[in-house]
DNA sequence: CGGTATTATCTCGCTGAACGAGATACTTGT
DNA sequence: ACAAGTATCTCGTTCAGCGAGATAATACCG
């Protein structure tokens, strides 16, 4: 297990992105009254509509690993301040779907638009082998972060 | 702002790195009882050994965004699960510097050890140039979250 | 040296996010 | 139609974190 080497310092220069990103979310839900994981919600929930898929009550609370009592009170919250609606489904009426209001998208977006456009920025000045460089070192800490309760397979030549 | 683009892949990307890597931090924290604040300070105070430097309790506070209420708190809690020692400082007796337990620091080797490495392992396949872009990706996150607003925190010392 | 301000931590009472248990409402299978 | 299953909500409780203020040690100033 190394503790030294010099890619350990790229290793702390990762955590330290993720920790500045975090404190980035929670700075957003800070200004506008709300809790972390209102903002985790939010975002779960406008990617579900950028994937062009309905979020209902429950798939919600089990994407940010809430139980239904919590993801009740969530929702309510998220309603109460008017960032998000209860619809319910025509289909099986035991379904709450739940959409964003376009105003919290655009709170979204006023907080969070300037490090995207910085990061856009920053991304363009790198070439294809580079960019390719960065896709695939994300890829595998992705990866690497979401194998967890896993055998550490041995190295994979390749 | 720009929500298409060929760069808002590896925006999507990053952001799904650090949600993975919070889910990783959660996942340590529930399976040893604590909670996400709980492993923050772990490392805020790993970190500072490593630097070298002593962390009292209220610069671990601050560094966590808590209050001096909170901080107390959360080192009884600490303490208590025998992750933590406080130590009175000899020089000024106000001083309480919290030292981590060498058990704690294997707990937390034993999780986070098999990612860490995995990543190193990712980075050894990597050139210098290719290096040199990811960190240079990474820092300039780094830096474009840390900058918005500066908003200065409300502490209890007013 | 004495007195007052300042700093570091802790205590107390409270709020609210999230939990467990169970109720309610709707759907599906027989 | 009735039982079993599923989705959400209600109720009561726990505990992390807050605000206010107490306590204790140090620094400043005459």
């Amino acid at each position: 297990m190394p503790d030294e080497g010099p890619e350990m310092e790229l290793v702390h220069l990762l955590r330290a992105v993720a920790v500045e990103l975090g404190a980035h979310s929670a700075r957003f839900a800070q200004r506008n009254g709300m809790h972390p994981t209102d903002v985790r919600a939010l975002i779960a929930l406008m990617d579900a509509a950028r994937a062009g898929e309905a979020m209902t009550a429950g798939r919600l609370g089990t994407a940010l690993g809430l139980n239904s009592a919590g993801t009740t009170a969530l929702v309510d919250r998220l309603e109460r301040a008017g960032h998000v609606r209860r619809v319910r489904d025509g289909r099986d009426r035991r379904r709450v779907t739940v959409e964003v209001d376009e105003r919290a998208v655009a709170l979204g977006r006023s907080h969070f638009g300037p490090l995207i456009g910085r990061t856009v920025e920053l991304l363009r000045g790198y070439d294809e082998r580079e960019l390719a460089a960065i896709r695939g070192f994300l890829t595998g800490v992705r990866e690497a972060a979401g194998d967890d309760g896993r055998e550490p397979h041995h190295n994979d030549p390749g």
